[in-house]
DNA sequence: TATGAATGAGGCTTCATTCAT
DNA sequence: GATGAATGAAGCCTCATTCAT
């Protein structure tokens, strides 16, 4: 019984996570709009039925995914990060960190569509913001580490140096969709 | 004769004016996929046939919008840019003027919005690719120039420091769009 | 092994129950097309596949539903309904139970959702033959047998004063769906 | 010019009408529901995107055609419905003239679907509230014009007769359809 | 030049029904 | 007997585009 429910579980489980693959990859290669709900089935291997099993509506749809993949991102950052007595370290290692998971799979794309969904849509721009306050949370909260150790002067704002080093890092990965060429070496 | 010609021309330039504008508004406001043709001419007061006399299609319009705005930006930007003798002040002067005209009407969402396409269009990809060329080859100018009057290492790789000055601008732009308090302060 | 038999033919008849009492209520509500089967068992509790358990169709089952409806109704009414020696006080009697049973739970938007499905589908339609015959019959045997007791004239056609009144009692009610102030003083 | 501007219209209007003709029958023929807006389009033959250019949706639509529908045969019957001084002509006169525009073309079931939709959407059920206020007030008047000249009791609620003689024409076309053999003998 | 009418293709969503468990 | 997963077919609606005037 319990054997038998676990079955059907992992089969709905199975077309879950094979939903959400494949629309990350359709959503990061066309974008939200050029995607159709038929595309992602058809891809998939399921009938378009049954992403309504799943999801609500394509909008809904969407916003799970971005928290799924917002998540995912900042767990697998999180499990890899090692902040170091050294600051200058503990820096390099976020950042190289950071380029490294953006590389992977097709993050960037996907990240630029939902910061697009952000700017029109206030529940998406919520999460977005709660996102990025706790990347500047935590850049934030390594300088404060630091000021003890290393001679960072009081006067700076962690959390405004913090944003800034965000928006590189999102500059730098914005030019990077139109040239491939450009490298960053850190460290 | 040719006055008649003139008046016609015009009047088609009007109506181009009108619709360029308009769908700029439109674009920034809903994303090119959420505004149809109909909404444009609905809104520029045109009948939706009479797009199809100054575009082929919808495509090829934004790439007309995209080079009409970016050629704009651009020259708005090169009247008012005054570089001075002092490297800091050259680039304050820059950066303030950058962010005047990015405040301007729905600046920043019509960029990310060419931007959005770019990653999925070789075309579009290719005009942006160009546009920051642009602005690349500027700042770095701008530091080349400095070098004589100011002490730049040699070894500083001056196109690099471009490329990641404007990724900044283009990080806090993104950032403004979903957090509005965010301030800078140029100088 | 009986006594098993008698409990699992228990629960059946128990969800047939509850689903059918459900369905009436629905439909009642919101008409059959509005229904969907999802609809009637979620609001039973039991799974959808449950229902095709019981019928063969939702088609198959409207079928079901009316019968028992027009089956019910009838019971309750031949076992309420009281003729007395008094012509008129009889007709009285019929009308004001009629109304009352009427007025219990939606009768009347099921009834005519039962009128609505009969003008299109034959099966539909006989249902609602024989139901009107059997009405037709009962008042007509009442004028027939007052004949002896009261003046009645032979030239009435019972038949088609049965029909009317009915007709009046139906047009009633339908006025009554969009004007509950409508008020009849039966007696 | 005019006249161009007339060929244009024309055409619009004749789509018009074909639209509400051919989903007048279709609705009367299948029910609202389960006719379907491509079954009207490919029946008028017009694309499907036709509709859409005269009505804003499927449920707009039913709300106009009431309104025509009710309009015109109001209207056919005011033309020719003609009060006489004897009391009981006029109702002879106006019954026959009912039943005859109600046998025309498939007014009768069409008529029963505004009154399915009339339960279960108050929009719909306030135009039936009208419709209905409409024919009792002209009943109503006929009663009250004929107390000077017949010898109407003072008693008698001319709103409530008038309200059971519509029942009673409306209970009678009912029955009228699933027993096409009834017929009524006015006069 | 300008436009209103018309449309084919496609998008999102719902639903009655089947089937493996 | 009961159910959760899955689906084919269909429904409503939108949109970029064409064409006759």
């Amino acid at each position: 019984m319990s054997a038998e429910k676990n079955k059907q579980q992992l089969k709905k489980e199975l077309s879950y996570q094979n939903i959400v693959e494949t629309a990350t990859k359709l959503f990061a290669q066309n974008g939200y709009d050029k995607t159709s709900v038929d595309d992602i089935m058809k891809e998939s291997g399921y009938s378009k039925a049954t992403f309504y099993l799943h999801f609500e509506s394509k909008d809904e749809f969407f916003l799970h995914l971005m928290d799924y993949r917002l998540k995912q991102f900042e767990e697998e950052f999180f499990k890899l990060f090692k902040p170091e007595n050294n600051l200058k370290q503990t820096i390099l290692n976020g950042l190289r960190l950071f380029f490294e998971l953006t590389e992977r799979d097709l993050w960037a794309p996907i990240f630029f569509e939902f910061w697009s969904h952000a700017m029109r849509n206030d529940m998406i721009k919520e999460r977005m913001q709660d996102h990025y306050s706790k990347w500047i949370r935590l850049a934030s909260s390594v300088f404060e580490q630091a000021r003890s150790t290393e001679n960072l002067p009081n006067t700076i704002n962690t959390e405004a140096v913090a944003s800034l080093i965000i928006a590189l890092c999102d500059g730098f990965n914005l030019q990077n969709q139109i040239n491939a060429n450009l490298k960053i070496d850190v460290g």
